[in-house]
DNA sequence: TTGCTGACTGACGGGCCGGTCATTAGACTT
DNA sequence: AAGTCTAATGACCGGCCCGTCAGTCAGCAA
């Protein structure tokens, strides 16, 4: 026995849009992923969202979790970009500066609710998705380390810093950005931070920054030489 | 009409101990929800793992949250109480090396499995259990910060340290040793951190920590003195 | 206008798993 | 030995939701 023919409910606009379906049901699920978590967000709550039905779905990605990956590789892309865009270094600045500049970049960009939606994502669903992890840090943080130790490598070489390894280095300035990020994002769960505003963080952070990396001779064992002349 | 009497399989050794089971519960609660996630991870396994049948969950846990919440509680517990055991501060050694010890200490603690685990699952369960970070945060970060930041606040009385806010440079060294930690633990997963060691990460954090506490007049705008006599 | 193609729909099947409860049996009392 | 209490069991129920696919219709070509 045929099943019996799926009537047309409230006349809904169908439209066939072949080429925008994508976007539209990725950028949904970004929002039902993000809010409910992978397990717990419902394919129907995506189409619905996308505002189509959760066949078409099925027309585009194979399986939910087929979706998942593409959504954070979307997602994940859009994000880097306009990062990459907001951090653009005037290589002729002096050092201390330019970091400024970059820390200051990255803390806009950390803060957005984006990140921190793909932040938690790919840290919950690490055992199942260990490849979302990779993919997500070669394309971010990775490219972005690369830029701070490039900045911190010249500032060496002229002097403006102290001799730190820059990578290292880099690195250091990421955890602490990236952290503090998190702990901003979820402020009401986090005591230790419910008291300070995001800019007094980001001026913290900055403080402590330079504060390391500021060249200082430990130990003056022989008398300082004038300013040169 | 009656359920037929559940028949006797192989005679499984049935035992009455009341009082060991929730902790014989919560461990394999523990491994199985880590390895799989909250919403992946199956009550049959968790009483498989414990030893014990489905239903005997029941008597000690309401449900499938409760029981995860139980968990990361009955977890935390230990594992904040094994860190403070470790972090033994004597207040009389300069602060300088109080940190240092603070940082190992951590560092130590902070990269066994079960901080992996529990850090994963705290943020990954975030949206669905928020009071599980209050209380994860509150048990565990809130109470580290605190004994750092004394640490800080005697160093700086001292002059041994530059003049800095004690809660917030704590939080600072918390932010980079607890970062270091989550990437050290997914080391094949995070390029710029595969080919450094563990013991390497930690000096380079000291180092990094220990330049941007140490105190140095930022600009010798007189002639410095000698070192006192 | 008509016919065709393939994008789109949404009710349904089926598997999975959280939670239940009638029954069993260990341990203790009398 | 018989009785009692309750920890423990595990087959089963029911709801949820992924993935399917028979059927529908928008848009274009002839």
């Amino acid at each position: 026995m045929p099943r019996p023919a799926a009537p047309r409910k409230h006349a809904a606009r169908r439209r066939r849009r072949p080429l925008e379906r994508p976007a539209q049901i990725l950028d949904a699920a970004l929002i039902e992923f993000g809010e409910r978590g992978l397990a717990n967000a419902r394919l129907d709550d995506v189409a619905r969202r996308a505002g189509v039905a959760k066949g078409t779905i099925y027309l585009y990605f194979p399986t939910k979790d087929a979706l998942f990956r593409a959504m954070v590789r979307h997602i994940a892309g859009r994000s880097i970009g306009a990062f990459e865009l907001r951090v653009a270094a005037d290589a002729d600045a002096p050092a201390p500066l330019q970091i400024r500049r970059y820390v200051e970049g990255m803390w806009a960009h950390v803060r957005t609710p984006l990140f921190a939606t793909l932040y938690r994502l790919t840290i919950g669903e690490l055992p199942d998705f260990p490849e979302l992890m990779r993919f997500y840090v070669k394309e971010t943080a990775d490219r972005t380390l690369k830029i701070c130790a490039r900045i911190i490598r010249t500032g060496v070489e002229r002097g403006e810093l102290r001799r730190v390894d820059p990578p290292t280095t880099a690195r250091m300035i990421h955890a602490i950005v990236i952290k503090h990020a998190v702990w901003c994002a979820h402020r009401p769960l986090v005591p230790f931070i419910a008291r300070t505003t995001d800019a007094q963080v980001l001026r913290d952070m900055l403080d402590f920054i330079d504060h390391a990396l500021r060249p200082a001779p430990p130990r003056p064992k022989r008398p300082r030489r004038r300013p040169a002349a």
